[in-house]
RNA sequence: GCCGCCGUAGCUUAGUAGGCUGGAGCGGCCGGCUGUUAACCGGCAGGUCCCAGGUUCGAAUCCUGGCGGCGGCGCCA
């Protein structure tokens, strides 16, 4: 007999069948003669009862003895009923203990960072088994969305020379009595590949030396980056806000059952649609202001000003032409007033804040060389960017978008540690 | 870089204006129970009170230093 999923035998259809089913002990109570086990599969939970004039004194005593989280494969028939968790039970026949387990380590009474330090374990928790769920939908709709956009996939290296944004966060590796660096980003190596292929994304892990202690900064992220060659600002734009809405209506297709077990606002996401408010920076400024944020401009968006704007929005809200000077070299100025840059930044509503920065590349020789000069950057450092703008450069825009950021906000989660498997932060490198 | 907080059993913790033998829940072990819902009932074991030094008749509690951890800001995705 081949095993069934847990999910697909919780239904009408199996009552009364017979079927054989492999996982995880995830709750076990025993009473007299009867000992309830609550098992797990990847796909969900339900309870097998027991007996032990069925199962016979030898076998019910093995049970008894081995602790949650043991493996088993039971045979048993299923039933309707309304007092097992899940709505159906087994009753088993016969089992076999796969893999015994005693004294699991986590139980009841967990703290954040004891659950941290076993996270290779708490990875089986329901909690995590949803949220991983989640994160493996958004991975797909990002796919499916670029692929259909006629988007080619395409990598970027990691180890690296230099930094695309601020220099002091980069994470510097020895390499062959040379230095070397993790990417912060793999944009500039996107543009150049839009030369060939016109249209590129990538999704890579970026690292970022920041010694940040927020509840949305990773040393270690996932970065879902794309450049499109003779895309404008408003075009990228276009592009984001539809891929953002693709992959929430790919997330409600498929992960209604975790959003709710990780009592997300469900609605709240289905009401998300195109076209997304845009504001421009001076607007910002205005906006803040009049909400009782103090801002001036020229001042970036702190996570105060972020969360108190994205509260009064219930959709991701773009904000538009940044002032240049508080912007990398690589944006292109504006030629109707070169002060702000054709930017954009993607805020999630809800208090998340930025998920997305991009925008329009300078394309032209004389600019870049002239930005990098404000800059205090060395154009040789950036030989081979440079050398884009001389050899049949075009308009193009991009945009970088942090994966596991979307998912925090997605899920509704506290924190973005919990967004992804295996978290890396300034303090956190184990397991 | 800056601000704030914490370290007591395997886990979660009570106890800290110094004072009797440092309590409890979960987990573990032994026993009981035929419908449990993170079951329940009885019993047992389990402690370098983070480390070092100091004050004191007396320190988990006060002081100094160290180690480890947590939350937030700035910066960013």
């Amino acid at each position: 007999m081949s095993a069934y999923r847990i999910e697909d035998i919780l239904s009408d259809e199996f009552d009364g069948k017979e079927v054989e089913i492999r996982g995880w002990i995830y709750r076990k109570r025993r009473t007299g003669k009867l000992i309830f086990v609550v098992l797990r599969d990847s796909s969900d939970i339900v309870q097998c009862v027991v007996e032990k004039k069925i199962v016979g004194n030898e076998k019910f005593k093995s049970l008894d003895k081995v602790g949650v989280e043991s493996s088993l494969i039971l045979k048993g028939k299923v039933r309707k009923e309304e007092r097992a968790p899940t709505g159906y039970e087994i009753h088993v026949d016969d089992f076999e203990i796969v893999g015994p387990s005693y004294n699991f380590p986590i139980n009841k009474d967990k703290s954040d960072e004891f659950l941290l330090d076993n996270r290779h374990l708490w990875v089986r928790s329901r909690e995590m088994n949803a949220i991983l769920k989640i994160r493996d939908a958004v991975f797909e709709g990002f796919h499916e969305f670029f692929r259909e956009r006629g988007y080619f996939e395409t990598q970027g290296p990691m180890f690296v020379t230099g930094a695309v944004e601020g220099g002091s966060t980069l994470f510097e590796v020895p390499y062959f009595g040379k230095k070397a660096y993790l990417t912060q980003s793999s944009q500039f190596y996107l543009e150049t590949l839009i030369f060939s292929l016109e249209k590129v994304y990538t999704i890579a892990p970026s690292f970022r030396a920041e010694k940040s202690r927020t509840r949305r900064h990773l040393t270690e992220y996932w970065h879902a980056e794309a450049e499109a060659a003779w895309y404008h600002n408003e075009d990228m734009m276009k592009d984001e806000e539809e891929m953002v809405v693709h992959i929430i209506q790919k997330v409600l297709e498929k992960r209604k059952k975790e959003l709710k077990l990780l009592n997300r606002d469900i609605e709240f996401l289905e009401n998300i649609d195109t076209p997304f408010p845009k504001m421009r920076y001076e607007k910002l400024v205005d906006f803040a202001n009049e909400h009782g944020v103090e801002m001036k401009y020229g001042d970036d968006l702190g996570a105060d000003e972020e969360s108190a704007i994205t509260k009064h929005f219930d959709s991701p809200v773009f904000i538009t032409h940044y002032p240049t000077e508080i912007k990398p070299f690589y944006h292109r100025p504006d030629p109707e007033n070169p002060s702000v840059v054709l930017c954009h930044d993607l805020l999630a509503p809800e208090g998340y804040g930025e998920v997305i920065g991009g925008g329009e590349r300078t394309y032209k020789l004389e600019v870049l060389l002239q930005r990098m000069e404000e800059e205090g950057l060395n154009p040789d450092d950036y030989y081979w960017y440079v050398d884009l703008r001389k050899y049949g450069s075009v308009p193009h825009s991009g945009f970088g978008l942090g994966v596991d950021r979307f998912v925090w906000w997605i899920a509704g989660l506290n924190h973005i540690k919990y967004a992804i498997p295996y978290p890396r932060t300034i303090r956190r490198l184990k397991p």
